[in-house]
DNA sequence: ACCTGAACACCGTTCAAGT
DNA sequence: ACCTGAACACCGTTCAAGT
């Protein structure tokens, strides 16, 4: 806010009013965790780059977090924090509703390639998840959707939600050019179609057809429809 | 298969006739491996540990896989290939059979904590994996589902299935008793209960109820319901 | 053809020593 | 209180050298 700004080290000026980088801090370590995230993907997100982005070492780190996994969890709140939760629910439109955040929840993760292993691995804590789950479940209790089954909807829904994040945003990262599951799939239905796999043969052209947003969104059609045909869950 | 068998260095007995253990082999790699993901996870699964398990070195496998992920390919098409196809599908009972698949794939995973990340990493290739989608295809078109609702649902389902057997094999594998996740879900409820998120904290004690089992089966519930009472997808 | 030891370029995490 | 360099105990993979 004053006149702080930082400069490089090498060109040191008036000695004092420099604080140089901004001191860190756990803001600042998350927020050079995703750039690092979003430009190598989960795997490339070592304490070490993590650090350098921040122009210091990797030992730094562990003054504001334990571990690996703990600046990890912080990071995929701080994803969930930039979803947009969408209009207030509403009873005439909750369906589409519901389906749109479910969507944009798989959208922003598609930026940050691999983080829905995060909340896959164990269930995550921080408080931007918690408020996507509160819309979620107002978003059922609009539609009038018995509490037993919202709550097991939630986690079922959510599973899917992630290993679809994870599984387009691994395809990408892995660089899958438009043709290249498809190519891949080829190669599988030349070895093994002939009559062993005759059902697999035939529809395997059908599987892959489509974008992972259409497909998505089936899935979603199917749990919806399910849980306004299905009975609540005995608990 | 000559007389050329090694013996353990220190006492050599007959030079002759003497195969120890059996020559290296990608089968012997995939067993080791398994032994090694069995015990420690997946993340346990290096090429040290594999090797060492086959009493060599970690170069050695190099002859066998081209890199770890192979491996790990071929390690889990070998836990496919463990996994009873049941009766062959019988359109009376397509369903519970449909059903009773589904559960012993997860059940055939938990064994080896995290393997399911493998199909969700990247679609798998194998044979084994090739039957079980046949089979699984075999039953949906003993239940008369159409064929694009078939090629999409079984997309979704496995996604589902790997989601389902990835995260409570990690539970598992993280020592997590009986009680562990109902605890960090108490110390969430407290932290945010209140007036914030009504719905989240009415039904995060419904959320945790029942076994991992119960909710998978309520999914696989709401997407079979869903596909009886869902227009088929427009391809 | 297969195996091996050693090396390379990395990891996460710890810790003594600095400020 | 925070930061740091160096170290420890690991990784996956490569490669020259052996058999």
């Amino acid at each position: 806010m004053a006149s702080s700004a930082r400069q490089t080290a090498r060109t040191r000026q008036s000695p004092r009013e420099r604080p140089a980088k901004p001191p860190l801090s756990r803001e600042a370590v998350v927020d050079a965790g995703l750039r690092v995230l979003r430009d190598h993907g989960i795997d490339g997100v070592t304490m070490r780059a993590v650090a350098g982005e921040v122009d210091t070492g990797a030992a730094s780190l562990y003054v504001y977090f334990p571990n690996r996994p703990a600046l990890l969890d912080a990071m995929f709140d701080e994803v969930a924090a930039k979803i947009d939760l969408g209009p207030e629910p509403d009873p005439e439109r909750w369906r589409e509703q519901l389906v749109g955040l479910l969507n944009r929840i798989v959208e922003g993760m598609d930026d940050y390639p691999g983080i829905a292993r995060v909340p896959l691995a164990n269930p995550p804590t921080g408080p931007a998840a918690a408020q996507i789950a509160e819309r979620t479940l107002a978003l059922l209790a609009a539609g009038g959707v018995d509490d037993r089954s919202a709550a097991w909807f939630i986690d079922i829904v959510f599973l899917f939600v992630n290993a679809t994040a994870y599984e387009t945003s691994i395809l990408v990262a892995e660089g899958a050019e438009e043709g290249e599951v498809g190519a891949r799939i080829e190669e599988q239905l030349a070895q093994l179609d002939s009559d062993q796999f005759p059902h697999f043969a035939r529809l395997l052209p059908v599987i892959t057809k489509g974008s992972g947003e259409q497909r998505f969104n089936f899935g979603l059609r199917l749990m919806i429809d399910g849980l306004l045909h299905t009975e609540p869950p005995d608990l």
